[in-house]
DNA sequence: GCTATGACAAGGA
DNA sequence: CTCCTTGCCATAG
Protein backbone atom coordinates (compact mmCIF):
# COMPACT_ATOMS: atom_id res chain seq x y z
CA UNK A 1 0.00 0.00 0.00
CA UNK A 2 2.55 2.64 -0.75
CA UNK A 3 -0.77 3.85 -3.31
CA UNK A 4 -1.50 5.04 0.17
CA UNK A 5 1.58 6.80 1.48
CA UNK A 6 1.74 8.58 -2.22
CA UNK A 7 -1.45 9.56 -1.76
CA UNK A 8 -1.48 10.91 1.69
CA UNK A 9 1.99 12.89 0.62
CA UNK A 10 0.18 14.84 -1.60
CA UNK A 11 -2.30 16.41 0.46
CA UNK A 12 -1.28 20.32 1.43
CA UNK A 13 -1.15 21.52 5.04
CA UNK A 14 -4.51 23.16 6.02
CA UNK A 15 -6.52 20.36 4.09
CA UNK A 16 -7.31 16.43 5.67
CA UNK A 17 -8.66 13.44 4.19
CA UNK A 18 -10.75 10.71 5.35
CA UNK A 19 -9.23 7.22 5.65
CA UNK A 20 -12.30 6.10 3.63
CA UNK A 21 -11.35 8.94 1.03
CA UNK A 22 -7.97 7.52 0.80
CA UNK A 23 -8.76 3.83 0.79
CA UNK A 24 -10.70 4.93 -1.96
CA UNK A 25 -7.98 6.11 -4.18
CA UNK A 26 -5.85 3.18 -3.11
CA UNK A 27 -7.87 1.19 -5.57
CA UNK A 28 -9.57 -0.27 -1.77
CA UNK A 29 -12.78 1.21 -0.75
CA UNK A 30 -13.40 -0.86 2.39
CA UNK A 31 -9.44 -0.92 3.42
CA UNK A 32 -9.90 1.76 5.13
CA UNK A 33 -8.88 0.47 8.19
CA UNK A 34 -5.66 -0.97 7.37
CA UNK A 35 -4.76 3.04 6.04
CA UNK A 36 -4.03 3.28 9.66
CA UNK A 37 -2.07 0.74 10.30
CA UNK A 38 0.51 1.83 7.82
CA UNK A 39 0.43 5.59 9.05
CA UNK A 40 1.67 3.94 12.61
CA UNK A 41 3.97 2.06 10.88
CA UNK A 42 5.49 4.78 8.10
CA UNK A 43 3.97 8.03 9.66
CA UNK A 44 7.19 9.29 10.17
CA UNK A 45 7.69 10.34 6.71
CA UNK A 46 4.15 10.98 6.74
CA UNK A 47 1.91 13.39 7.47
CA UNK A 48 -0.65 11.40 9.14
CA UNK A 49 -2.24 14.02 11.40
CA UNK A 50 -3.89 14.88 8.09
CA UNK A 51 -5.52 11.93 7.83
CA UNK A 52 -9.05 11.46 10.06
CA UNK A 53 -12.21 9.55 10.02
CA UNK A 54 -15.02 10.41 8.15
CA UNK A 55 -16.78 11.59 10.91
CA UNK A 56 -14.57 14.18 11.00
CA UNK A 57 -13.35 12.69 14.21
CA UNK A 58 -9.77 11.93 15.34
CA UNK A 59 -9.47 8.45 16.50
CA UNK A 60 -5.93 7.48 16.52
CA UNK A 61 -4.79 4.98 19.33
CA UNK A 62 -1.25 5.13 18.03
CA UNK A 63 1.19 5.53 21.34
CA UNK A 64 3.52 7.74 19.41
CA UNK A 65 0.77 10.11 17.31
CA UNK A 66 -1.55 10.98 20.35
CA UNK A 67 -5.07 13.00 19.24
CA UNK A 68 -3.47 15.67 21.21
CA UNK A 69 -0.52 16.10 19.04
CA UNK A 70 -2.40 15.74 16.12
CA UNK A 71 -4.81 18.41 17.31
CA UNK A 72 -1.98 20.73 17.93
CA UNK A 73 -0.31 20.11 14.35
CA UNK A 74 -3.57 20.59 12.93
CA UNK A 75 -4.10 23.76 13.94
CA UNK A 76 -1.10 25.15 13.40
CA UNK A 77 -1.94 24.63 9.65
CA UNK A 78 -5.18 26.53 10.13
CA UNK A 79 -7.39 23.52 10.51
CA UNK A 80 -9.93 24.54 13.14
CA UNK A 81 -9.76 21.25 15.52
CA UNK A 82 -12.46 21.13 18.92
CA UNK A 83 -11.58 20.57 22.20
CA UNK A 84 -13.24 17.39 21.67
CA UNK A 85 -11.03 16.56 18.74
CA UNK A 86 -13.96 17.14 16.50
CA UNK A 87 -13.32 18.69 12.56
CA UNK A 88 -16.00 20.48 10.53
CA UNK A 89 -14.64 18.20 7.44
CA UNK A 90 -16.30 19.20 4.70
CA UNK A 91 -15.28 22.58 5.07
CA UNK A 92 -11.22 21.24 5.06
CA UNK A 93 -11.30 18.10 2.99
CA UNK A 94 -8.89 17.84 0.24
CA UNK A 95 -10.54 17.13 -3.28
CA UNK A 96 -7.90 15.69 -5.47
CA UNK A 97 -7.35 17.07 -8.55
CA UNK A 98 -8.51 15.42 -11.74
CA UNK A 99 -4.10 15.45 -12.44
CA UNK A 100 -3.75 14.03 -8.79
CA UNK A 101 -5.91 11.30 -9.55
CA UNK A 102 -4.41 10.56 -12.98
CA UNK A 103 -0.87 9.71 -11.36
CA UNK A 104 -2.52 6.74 -9.35
CA UNK A 105 -3.78 5.02 -12.01
CA UNK A 106 -7.39 4.40 -10.91
CA UNK A 107 -10.10 2.94 -12.63
CA UNK A 108 -12.98 5.09 -13.95
CA UNK A 109 -15.14 3.75 -11.61
CA UNK A 110 -13.44 4.70 -8.81
CA UNK A 111 -12.60 8.22 -9.76
CA UNK A 112 -16.12 8.64 -10.58
CA UNK A 113 -17.28 7.98 -7.15
CA UNK A 114 -14.79 10.04 -5.71
CA UNK A 115 -16.22 12.45 -7.56
CA UNK A 116 -19.91 12.08 -6.72
CA UNK A 117 -19.21 10.87 -2.77
CA UNK A 118 -16.71 14.02 -1.65
CA UNK A 119 -16.52 16.68 -4.80
CA UNK A 120 -20.08 18.09 -4.39
C1' DG B 1 -6.50 -21.08 2.67
C1' DC B 2 -8.25 -19.88 7.45
C1' DT B 3 -8.31 -16.99 11.68
C1' DA B 4 -7.49 -12.93 14.19
C1' DT B 5 -6.85 -8.00 14.24
C1' DG B 6 -7.16 -2.99 13.31
C1' DA B 7 -5.84 5.03 13.69
C1' DC B 8 -12.76 2.66 9.69
C1' DA B 9 -17.77 3.32 7.85
C1' DA B 10 -22.64 3.36 8.10
C1' DG B 11 -26.92 3.06 10.50
C1' DG B 12 -29.81 2.96 14.67
C1' DA B 13 -30.77 4.58 19.65
C1' DC C 1 -24.33 15.09 18.14
C1' DT C 2 -22.47 11.02 20.75
C1' DC C 3 -22.31 6.12 21.77
C1' DC C 4 -22.95 1.26 20.33
C1' DT C 5 -23.27 -2.58 16.96
C1' DT C 6 -22.35 -4.80 12.70
C1' DG C 7 -19.94 -5.32 8.38
C1' DC C 8 -15.65 -5.03 5.27
C1' DC C 9 -11.05 -5.58 3.64
C1' DA C 10 -6.03 -6.28 3.57
C1' DT C 11 -2.15 -8.21 6.16
C1' DA C 12 0.32 -11.39 9.28
C1' DG C 13 1.12 -15.97 11.09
Amino acid sequence: MDKVLQIINMVPAGKVVSYGQVALMAGTPRGARFVGGVLCFRGDNTPWWRVINNAGRISTTCLDHTATTQKEKLRAEGVEVSEKLKIDIERFRWRPEPDALKKLELDEEYTQQIMEKYFF
